[in-house]
RNA sequence: CGCGGGGUGGAGCAGUUGGUAGCUCGCCAGGCUCAUAACCUGGAGGUCGCAUGUUCGAGUCCUGCCCCCGCAA
């Protein structure tokens, strides 16, 4: 069978997936159709409906897209089925039935950010960089029943480092996930996968990498400064963490660690009140660089230092 | 029609009960200095998001619209 030939169903949503999707078009490949979420509403006040970006792709190139509400409602699977795929492909999309991943003769693989076994779930860039991890990867695997779980086909790893935040890691994993794509394919028709199973990788602890939630990213000041600069790093830009000024939420995306013995409580600020401003935390000081006020824009901390005063003894919650 | 904050010279902000705009920076010129995110002097730059009204007169009040941001999804 050439790539041709091979009838391969793509499905994925955000902006991740996109780049997986171009390769297969950009190299060729027969992309019979693309699965991916209903139009959601996204904005603040209407109620208007926003393709994902793997739909607007797949409709500029004048792909079939289909947009179950449910996976395991009958009219698309047997939709699906009628597609007579021979592969599917999975990049960051949800959680599929058995009836629907076991449904190709090739089988279905998903390209996962991680290096697989470690950081499976929905957030793996996130938590790798929030842990402090030197080096991470996209892991190519065939879906099984317990996610992210499968049978490893290949992997590619990169460094992180230690100034690299979540859009920089993205960004490099998001290239690098259509390069494995569609090396996994051809080694598939090539005949030549021979996929391990995870339980095979020992001596590596499972560190497991949840869906984040608006609680997860409050930061502590109480934690050790190397702590919380991987925590503001491994959310920026987005979720974003954050913490409180008067009440008001302050999300934080930028810092430098100081290495200076702390003479006051975690959370206190002490700024120069033009170019720097800085943070107690359980074992030094944090120099914020960019932040954002509630209801202001993204800035530089000089720039709100032009017009915000900072009182004597602010501090952050 | 989900809740809320905001749009003022290049940047970030103030502008009290309506009377034609100020602060901290930046920028330009000059001065001082070995030197500085230093200091001094002078200067340019705003039809106060857009459009309607009310008024003798509106950044400041009414109405509509556009845009940005926080929360929630």
């Amino acid at each position: 069978m050439t790539k041709e030939d091979l009838r391969i169903v793509y499905m994925g949503t955000p902006d991740f997936a996109v780049e997986s999707l171009r390769a297969l078009i950009e190299g060729g490949y027969n992309v019979v159709a693309v699965v991916t979420m209903p139009d959601k509403p996204v904005g603040r006040h209407g109620s208007v409906l926003q393709p994902s970006p793997v739909k607007q792709y797949a409709l500029e190139h004048g792909l079939k897209v289909m947009q179950p509400e449910k996976l395991k409602d009958p009219a698309f699977v047997e939709e699906l089925r009628s597609l007579k795929a021979d592969l599917q492909i999975v990049v960051a999309f949800r959680m599929l039935p058995e009836i629907v991943w076991s449904m190709p003769p090739l089988g279905t693989f998903n390209a996962h950010a991680s290096l697989l076994p470690k950081y499976r779930g929905a957030a793996p860039i996130n938590w790798a960089i929030i842990n402090g991890e030197t080096e991470t990867g996209i892991t190519t695997f065939f879906l099984k029943h317990e996610i992210d779980t499968g049978d490893i086909i290949q992997q590619v790893r990169i460094p992180i480092a230690d100034t690299d935040n979540v859009e920089v890691v993205h960004d490099k994993l998001m290239l690098l996930s259509g390069q494995l794509v569609t090396q996994t394919i051809d080694n598939i028709l090539a005949g030549t996968v021979t996929s391990i199973p995870q339980d095979q990788i020992k001596d590596i602890p499972l560190t497991p990498a949840p869906k984040i939630f608006r609680d997860t990213c409050r930061i502590d000041w109480n934690q050790p400064t190397k702590r919380i600069y991987d925590f503001i790093r491994g959310l920026s830009p987005y979720p974003a963490a954050w913490t409180t000024l008067d009440g008001k939420s302050v999300k934080i995306y930028e810092a430098e660690k100081e290495i200076a013995t702390p003479s006051c409580e975690p959370g206190t600020i002490v700024s120069d009140g033009k170019k720097t401003l800085k943070v107690a935390t359980a074992d030094g000081w944090l120099n914020i660089k960019t932040l954002q006020l509630e209801g202001k824009k993204r800035m530089p901390v000089s720039d709100l230092l032009r017009g915000l005063k900072i009182q004597e003894n602010a501090f952050f919650l």
